[in-house]
DNA sequence: GCTACATGGATTTTT
DNA sequence: TCCATGTAGC
């Protein structure tokens, strides 16, 4: 290799003095404090980079711990695109150069550790990992075999408790017995825990609790770890919790020790306490290793100075801080914008049109924008407006992918091949397509495999092969009542047609004639006809078959006979993991060309040129649940959320509040966020001072109410249709189902300020009371045409109106199909297909 | 056993 | 408004 390609890796070049000493301290714990837009991502590649290429340090002796995966992917991207630069691209044939370098969440670390060290946890191989929905499935299977009610003992409190227990590594025998709702739950939590090992399964804070528990008790694994990870590296260390943190102290060793540790985080970013994390680690640290080097990285190079002047005012206010002074070279920049909505459809017109001015400018692309909220709710007046526009926007998060229906009932499948113990899956599954096993026979099935102390999944064996056989092939005598059920033949019938599928892929699966996940998948879709169940033609089964294709993709990927090389997992096995630990931030991608559309707690670490924060009102930012709580430390995490938002803006900053929203049926008045009085006048633009703002808006919604003022009309029957108007009159119309109560013919929703329903939309009342009168008294027009939908997303439609469009979204109703259809330089209209004589191009 | 309808309850944020 | 759960009728 030449001297000047050497150069180009100078893992130094381009940094300032503190990221430089950060990149270089090799020896003894070291902690940056890194405020946001300070290069901590690029000080923590360059460190890896610097670690092995200069300080000798072999890859296979370096831990990195990321927040996300996507993180982590991207961290070694770099690393290797450094390596690249300095050695060109690895030649065929070449041993990785980075070969052994772990980086990943603390979450996959510990689900690898454990995957290999399954005997030494008790675990069968294969265990499956349980999402929230699965926990609570689990949860109220074992509240109703303990007798508990639903209604006293809430499912979803005793998940939160059960994971405040795992987070601070309380195992049952330590669980808080405080108070009596608390010892209910530690029982619920005992028998939870046995309930997972018999269904052979970990939930996610399992993965940190039982690698801790690990560690601690076994003396011989702890060295093999701590021996193979030398070097750590925490990313976001201010969100870890008390489980994390006892992890990375074992793997580190003892504080006379090793102590190769690398801690980057920022206290005014922690935003995760809800899950057990503690800024306060950081101080904790500090503790621990009282000679740790603490390197400040302050220099902004993200944003503009006017933003983190706002910033820092609003974060200033937080107490049990280091005192940080933002600062940046960037400039002065434009002054953050405020703007007062009406409601949540106008504050999305205004979004919206902000967005369009930018685009007009040509300077930005859609990409360059993101809009960021509190709560995942917010997302759909927002998404509205959007579609109307017809700006191209990506949301993140809010109905996860791994979380659908169609989703879940095919990993169910393979989830039940992979670890037939997993009841939970065969509870999902048994009569899914719909098979004739009914909530009775399947219940009786339980209780009998209960009686004879088998898995339902043995029972079920046991029903299609007779007791000997199963008791030969487990190697262990069944109790005599396993030989005597009471099942008649035609349920047995059914169960062993069912049993006789499973135990068929399982074969396969056994006998390598999948060739990879996908295949098993195509042959589960197939025997059990889901798609075809699936399929009534209407557009969201063409949804969800199209979310079963990217499944499949996925799946596509893991191939290799599905028997992989290590003993103690399969390939299906790795697949299912990968599914279980994606997050909401591994479907962002810069590429897009889309405006983003996120949680504050999703913008975590990413950056845009153009940042609208909306939703800025008292309830919702700080958000109700932080405000009644009283506890200042909730509203302390509130204030820190806002700074994260505001810090994600390069150029330019919005930040909107609206009057009123309605937010689960009711409208109610809001008053702007607390935050903005944290924030000197000075530094706002786009607000008079605060009485002339509140004339201004309570003028702008009168004038809405009474539906005369010109402009703001405009923009409210472009944002949300005249069903926003005649919602306010409406009399109380009792179950909200009625179609005959509005004068404007707004139908089907009649509350929906936003959420469509109305017919037409921009000057098109005329068309919109047409179509739903027609509505209310034909009713049933195109009955003879059933549930089957004609059009779909995409096609090319024509109107005699409006003239040709695109299909954009395709509802089927009881007796109509509702169309929604872009037609350029006309607008987004609804149509009902029994009225609008649509024909298809 | 299945489907369609009614009712009641709920919503913070996520690996 | 939305969803999950419960119930009546086939």
């Amino acid at each position: 290799m030449t001297n000047s390609t050497a150069q180009s890796l100078d893992p130094l070049a381009g940094l300032n003095a503190q990221q430089a000493a950060a990149v270089q301290a090799v020896n003894g714990p070291v902690l940056v404090l890194a405020g946001p837009g300070s290069g901590k991502t690029r000080v923590l590649t360059r460190r890896i980079a610097y670690l092995i290429d200069q300080a000798g340090v072999a890859p296979w002796n370096l831990l990195a711990v990321t927040f996300t995966n996507k993180a982590a992917r991207e961290m070694r991207e770099r690393v290797e695109r450094i390596f690249e630069d300095k050695f060109g691209a690895p030649r065929p044939g070449e041993p990785p150069r980075l070969g052994g370098l772990s980086i990943g969440t603390f979450h996959s670390i510990c689900a690898r550790v454990l995957r290999v060290e399954t005997d030494a946890i008790g675990f069968q191989r294969n265990w499956v990992i349980y999402d929230s929905a699965d926990q609570l499935a689990l949860l109220r299977s074992v509240l109703a075999e303990m007798g508990l009610d639903e209604k006293r003992h809430s499912p979803s409190a005793m998940q939160s408790y059960i994971s405040r227990q795992k987070n601070e590594l309380l195992t049952p025998e330590f669980a808080d017995t405080t108070t009596y709702m608390n010892e209910v739950s530690a029982r619920v939590y005992a028998r939870y825990q046995e309930a997972l090992h018999v269904n052979n399964a970990m939930d996610f804070d399992d993965l940190l609790m039982r690698t801790v528990m690990l560690l601690r008790e076994n003396e011989g694994v702890l060295r093999k770890y701590q021996l193979k990870w030398q070097y750590l590296l925490v990313d976001e260390f201010q969100d870890t919790n008390i489980a994390q943190y006892e992890l990375i102290g074992k793997l580190v060793g003892p504080p006379e020790g090793r102590r190769n540790l690398f801690c980057v985080g920022d206290e005014d970013q922690s935003i995760f306490r809800f899950r057990g994390a503690d800024y306060r680690n950081v101080r904790l640290f500090r503790d621990t290793f009282p000679d740790a080097r603490v390197i400040l990285l302050e220099q902004n190079y993200r944003s503009t100075q006017a933003i983190l002047d706002v910033a820092n005012a609003v974060i200033s206010n937080n107490r049990n801080r280091t005192p940080k002074a933002l600062r940046t070279d960037n400039g002065q920049g434009i002054a953050v914008s405020v703007y007062e909505a009406y409601n949540e459809s106008e504050e999305a017109a205004y979004v919206c049109d902000e967005i369009e001015r930018h685009l007009r400018g040509r300077k930005f692309g859609p990409g360059d924008f993101a809009i960021m909220y509190r709560t995942n709710a917010q997302s759909r007046a927002l998404e509205e407006a959007f579609v109307r526009r017809q700006i191209k926007y990506k949301l993140i998060g809010a109905t996860r992918f791994y979380e659908r229906r169609e989703i879940k009932d095919a990993l169910a499948f393979l989830r039940l091949v992979n670890n037939p113990p997993d009841r939970v899956a065969l509870d999902r599954i048994i009569n899914v397509p719909p098979r004739g096993i009914g909530t009775k026979s399947y219940a009786d099935l339980k209780q009998w495999a209960a009686e004879i102390d088998v898995s339902e999944y043995t029972a079920l064996q046991i029903l299609l092969y007779g007791a000997d056989q199963v008791a030969q092939a487990r190697g262990a005598p069944l109790p005599p009542a396993a030989r005597a059920h009471s099942f008649n033949q035609g349920k047995v019938a059914k169960f062993n047609h069912f049993t006789r599928m499973t135990e068929g892929w399982m074969d396969d699966l056994y006998a390598r004639r999948f060739g990879s996940v996908a295949e098993l998948l195509d042959r589960i879709l197939d025997d059990t006809g889901y798609v075809a169940d699936l399929n009534d033609g209407s557009a969201e089964a063409e949804d969800r078959i199209e979310n079963l294709k990217e499944l499949r993709g996925v799946a596509a990927r893991y191939t290799a006979g599905l028997t992989d090389s290590r003993p103690e997992t399969t390939i299906l096995s790795l697949f299912l993991e990968e599914v279980s630990l994606v997050s909401d931030s591994d479907q962002i991608d810069e590429e897009g060309g889309a405006v983003t559309l996120l949680t504050l707690h999703t913008a975590k670490g990413l950056e845009y040129s153009i940042v609208f924060l909306v939703g800025m009102e008292e309830g919702i930012l700080p958000h109700a649940r932080s405000i009644d709580s009283g506890d200042i430390e909730d509203m302390a995490e509130e204030r820190r959320l806002a700074y994260v938002g505001i810090t994600r803006a390069k150029r330019q900053l919005y930040l909107v509040h609206a009057t009123r929203r309605s937010l689960w049926g009711s409208s109610t008045t809001q008053s702007p966020s607390r935050f903005f009085d944290e924030i000197p006048d000075d530094l706002l633009t786009g607000m008079v001072d605060r009485r002339g703002r509140q004339q201004e808006s309570m003028r702008r919604a009168t004038a809405w109410e009474s539906g005369d003022d010109e402009a703001t009309w405009d923009r409210s029957t472009r944002g949300a249709p005249r069903n926003a108007y005649t919602w306010e009159q409406k009399p109380k119309a009792g179950s909200g189902r009625s179609t005959t109560w509005s004068p404007a013919g707004a139908s089907g929703s009649a509350s929906g300020s936003a959420s469509g329903g109305a017919y037409g939309g921009a000057k098109g009342g005329a068309e919109s009371s047409r179509s739903s009168a027609a509505r209310q008294t034909q009713p049933s027009a195109q009955a003879a045409g059933g549930k089957k939908a004609q059009f779909k997303r995409m096609d090319s439609v024509q109107h005699a109106k409006f003239g040709t469009g695109t299909v954009v979204e395709s509802k089927t109703t009881r007796d109509d199909e509702e169309v929604t259809v872009a037609f350029p330089g006309v607008g987004i209209k609804k149509l009902l297909v029994s009225m609008a004589g649509l024909k298809k191009l």
